[in-house]
DNA sequence: TACAAATAATTAGTGTGACAAATATATGAA
DNA sequence: TTCATATATTTGTCACACTAATTATTTGTA
């Protein structure tokens, strides 16, 4: 194994992980489902978790915080998302799906779940078994921490 | 398996992919590489593969137009690659790295090979082929396309 | 109590990614 | 030759990622 090797996979990763969302934003769109791939991952959470403040769902989908703060901004102004505050801490809101986003997801849901199946084709689950210990273990790698499940 | 897997899958691939670039961003900023893990990129093709049009680079590098003009943009404006006219078709230009651009490529491509390395410790080659395997179906799933090499 | 340090969220700035539309030039067919 | 079509590149717009700095508030400690 060469040195070189590992910049092409490296890079066949990057190439790979934009195709993946690519294709799932192009599916988003076809559909009109009015949020992006990232604003539905943060509905989806909140939706599975519950309402929480930022700085647990920026934990959760792995985003910093200005990125998560513009995200709320945006589900907030399409009116999914409100923010809350906080009844103990005045810095901190609760994040909460509005009506309109708790039926969204309800719609959505079922229709992305097929969307993101086209991915995982001709893969069986040792493959799939081994894609994610392997990703993990290249995020171990360079994360210094311990990550769970 | 759940399609709620899927999903999983997705979001452990988008993770990992953030994660191995920003990690390697880090290491150049440390470093003073004076370029992003993107215009390297840009600057190793060119430098491996001699002068070529944009879109030729477009396609090798797997972006598309618009933002390769970008990169290109702020490549010329640090002085490490430039435009040259096509001599045949007014339309399109040939990118040249400049002394100024080869020097940069030959000091940084160790260092960059070496960080590169971090991410697949705890890997062996058998793991590798599996991961490059895995990756390049998920992208043809995708694509509609073939894909070479 | 008072004040330094920590925390939650935001703002600002730059770079990248996707998509659509515009500009300039080249090519091929009538 | 002329005109429609194709190609190379750029511009514009919105969204996301990362860093650094800022604001507001809370907490820990003297």
């Amino acid at each position: 194994m060469t040195q070189e090797q590992f910049a092409k996979y490296s890079f066949l990763l990057d190439r790979t992980a934009r195709k993946v969302k690519q294709y799932a934003q192009q599916q988003f769109k076809l559909g009109d489902f009015d949020v992006t791939v990232d604003q539905w991952l943060v509905m989806k959470n909140l939706s599975e978790n519950g309402p929480m403040s930022q700085t647990e769902l920026a934990g959760l989908v792995f985003k910093d915080h200005p990125t998560l703060t513009r995200i709320i901004d945006l589900l907030s102004k399409k009116g999914y998302v409100e923010r809350v505050p906080h009844p103990q801490d005045r810095r901190s809101f609760q994040l909460h799906l509005t009506d309109s986003g708790v039926s969204k997801v309800a719609a959505l849901r079922p229709q992305i779940l097929e969307i993101r199946e086209k991915a995982w084709e001709n893969l069986n689950q040792t493959d799939f078994d081994e894609f994610k210990r392997i990703l993990n273990t290249i995020y171990q790698n360079l994360d210094g921490q311990e990550i769970e499940e």
